[in-house]
DNA sequence: GTTGAGCGTT
């Protein structure tokens, strides 16, 4: 595997953040870490990927060590057509979790236990949070809107009757959430308000079992196929290993 | 298989 802290950022204290734009949508961090590497220690490099198609956004951030190779790196690879296209790189502006960067060095992500006074603050919600980025908006490109919806028309409708029946209360455990009886109750009946067959207690309209299985010949998983690699981060010491698994050629997608 | 302003992960 070929990619630094699958959970989450490794060690952002004291690196300088780069942005790279304009990369192509194939571009993958094992490409951009060589280019960066030259100009200095390369800590980690994050292509952040969509959560619905897991594809790249575009865009890459590649961490460093000391600034002035940072610096370096930004003047030397800003403009460099890599992979077919002109990347941009630039110092990030703002950081991991959408504070400010200061001086180009990434602010620690916690800065100190300073007493919950600071929790009581309302503290400043991100330029865009993901429901709202990949959900309500999902349009950093005028023309992917509906590719999505074409593309999500189908599994829409798998998602919902899903979502209607996930309601798994074992796997919320019982820490913090209290009763979840009464909750689950007044949330099945929302449901079944919400849901266009509204049935009386005493007349049923529409529900009756007429057709068996509407779903019967409906695939649920029909994608597991990897472009070209499934890790987002890159890692120095995890690039001598990233060449494939001793496995069999035919057993890759 | 597609697209092209922007600022990030368990």
């Amino acid at each position: 595997m070929s990619h630094f802290g699958r959970s989450g950022p490794p060690d952002i204290k004291d690196t300088f953040s780069l942005l790279v734009l304009n990369i192509t949508f194939r571009t993958t961090a094992d490409d951009l870490f060589p280019l960066f590497d030259k100009y200095g220690k390369v800590v980690d490099i994050f292509i952040p990927r969509d959560r619905r198609t897991g594809e790249s956004r575009g865009f890459a951030f590649v961490r460093y060590k000391y600034a002035e190779e940072a610096q370096k790196a930004v003047e030397k690879l800003d403009g460099r057509n890599v992979d077919g296209r002109d990347i941009m790189v630039q110092f990030a502006k703002y950081g991991p979790n959408a504070e400010p960067i200061k001086k180009g060095r990434v602010v620690e992500v916690f800065p100190k236990e300073k007493g919950r006074s600071r929790s009581r603050s309302p503290r400043p919600r991100y330029r865009d949070s993901y429901r709202e980025r990949d959900y309500r908006r999902r349009s950093r490109s005028r023309s992917r809107e509906r590719y999505d919806r074409d593309r999500y028309r189908g599994r829409e409708r798998d998602r919902h009757r899903i979502r209607s029946r996930s309601l798994s209360p074992d796997h919320y455990g019982g820490r913090g959430r209290g009763r979840y009886d009464d909750d689950r109750r007044s949330r099945s009946r929302s449901f079944d308000s919400a849901s266009p067959a509204r049935r009386s207690p005493t007349t049923r309209r529409s529900w009756s079992p007429r057709r068996s299985s509407p779903f019967a010949d409906k695939s649920p998983e029909k994608r597991g196929h990897a472009k070209r690699s499934p890790s987002q981060s890159v890692s120095p010491r995890a690039r001598r290993v990233d060449s494939r698994s001793p496995r069999h050629s035919s057993d890759e997608d």
